[in-house]
DNA sequence: GCGATCAGAT
DNA sequence: CACATCTGATCGC
């Protein structure tokens, strides 16, 4: 996790770590067990360390995208065709070492396999010590391929770790439907007690991916966003090449929405592709492609697109026209407005060259209110804080979750025992050497509606 | 001298 | 545009 992570990773009282792999901040607080939500890299910091050496929990996919992770450097060099010797430089190998097989007897010594899959849906009993066990259940956090969320269960209470992930309606929805959320699914009337009957029960925290928590515009679903590309896509001519800047792994409703619609394959790098390849997605296994030569659409790497999408050498003009698309993260307002605007000016005869899709991998707050009231957990955690802030923005959550929690929270348990507030700073600072588009104002107003308590 | 970590830019 | 990624500098064993 990105500094500013409370409690250094570890999801109280348990002494499990999600998402954070360097190394502990003290000998007394020694992980039993990791968790790894998805392998985005602000997620598996610590873990290219030789040293590491524990066993981590993850999904099937989140595995397969790990163990193949290789750094641009090196899949440059790979396509330049410099290592022809097949060596490859995988990040993370030292994580699964396969036994030694000499003379037909398997030498186990030096082996391991540090990545325990566990299959979505499907609460396991983990033995963490002689005396603690816990059961862990993965459940799809719509946030990339191989994401999830961490149910928690054990004597010491119940958490939802939810990674990063996009509670956008339908999701919200279905995730309501999850047998093994139902038990901690809040009552209509927050007031009618809830844990009489041990079967129902109320989630201790719940570690919130508050990427976008100052973000009160409402984004459309990925679905809309999709759907809204096509169209415009739809008004170019039928020989117009497009290259779809999906710059990290998450925008793959984009490729397979766009597979679809126009019956073709997405043309993706080798690198990209062997890892597609094997994922659990059939439909994503399905739509991409090594040939570019088959398809207007391609997504291969970004700083060595293939020949057909490439950057014209300076001067000469493409013979065939290539529009980019770039993932933007907009609300429903402004993204209706571009869609006018854009579908006029093509209508129109204007040129064209960048399109936007507005797909977001993070909830917004209505989106992180709607689902946090699903539960009415007893205390909220944000997984980032921003280091800028001083520990403002955990002063903020308490307020912009009001109304969300049991009704058996106490106000003050939420900022009790947080290890990263700056009592001795009040904010203000950290407010004046605030940048960003209008969440300084954000900020501001719901610090001051939280001193207020 | 290497890997781990950080700052800065995109 | 954004908040994941890459690069190059710096830290530490």
């Amino acid at each position: 996790m990105p500094p500013g992570t409370p409690f250094n990773g570890f999801i109280h009282p348990y002494p499990i770590r999600v998402d954070e792999f360097s190394s502990p901040p003290s000998l007394t607080t020694v992980p039993a067990l990791h968790l790894l939500s998805h392998t985005h890299s602000d997620h598996i910091v610590g873990l290219s360390s030789k040293s590491f050496a524990s066993t981590i929990i993850c999904s099937e996919d989140a595995k397969e995208m790990l163990l193949k992770h290789e750094v641009y450097k090196e899949r440059a060099l790979k396509d330049m065709e410099l290592r022809s010797d097949g060596r490859v430089s995988r990040t993370f190998q030292h994580l699964k070492v396969s036994p030694l097989v000499i003379g037909g007897r398997t030498d186990y010594q030096g082996s391991r396999d540090l990545l325990k899959t566990l299959p979505l849906d499907k609460p396991t009993s983990i033995e963490m010590s002689e005396t603690q066990r816990v059961t862990v259940t993965l459940l799809d956090a719509n946030h990339c391929p191989g994401s999830v969320m961490f149910l928690v269960e054990g004597e010491q209470g119940s958490i939802l770790h939810t990674g990063d992930f996009r509670a956008e309606t339908w999701w919200v929805d279905y995730m309501r439907r999850n047998k093994f959320l139902e038990p901690y699914l809040a009552t209509e009337d927050a007031s009618i007690p809830h844990d009489e009957i041990s079967v129902f029960q109320k989630l201790d925290a719940i570690y919130l991916d508050t990427a976008c928590l100052f973000s009160e515009t409402e984004v459309p679903s990925k679905h809309d966003a999709v759907t809204d590309l096509i169209r415009l896509i739809s008004l170019f001519p039928g020989n117009t090449l497009f290259y779809i800047n999906s710059w990290t792994w998450g925008y793959e409703d984009v490729l397979k929405g766009i597979a679809r619609r126009f019956n073709c394959k997405i043309h993706v790098d080798s690198y990209k592709y062997n890892i597609y390849a094997r994922l659990s997605d059939p439909t994503l296994r399905a739509i991409v492609t090594e040939n570019p030569a088959g398809t207007r659409f391609h997504a291969c790497e970004r700083f060595g697109r293939c020949s057909y999408v490439a950057e014209p050498p300076s001067g000469t003009g493409q013979a065939t026209k290539v529009v980019y698309i770039n993932p933007v993260t907009i609300g429903k307002v402004k993204w209706a407005q571009y869609l006018e605007q854009t579908t006029d000016k093509l209508r129109g005869g204007g040129s064209v060259d960048c399109l936007l899709v507005a797909l977001s991998r993070h909830s917004c707050l209505p989106e992180l209110r709607n689902f946090v009231s699903m539960f009415r957990p007893r205390r909220v955690i944000p997984n980032t804080l921003d280091p800028a802030l001083h520990g403002l923005d955990w002063k903020c959550v308490n307020r912009m979750f009001e109304g969300c929690f049991s009704p058996d929270t106490d106000d003050n348990v939420q900022l009790e025992g947080n290890p990263q507030l700056d009592e001795s700073n009040d904010g203000d600072a950290a407010l004046k050497n605030l940048h960003g588009e209008g969440s300084e104002e954000l900020v501001a107003s719901w610090a001051e509606s939280g001193k207020s308590r």
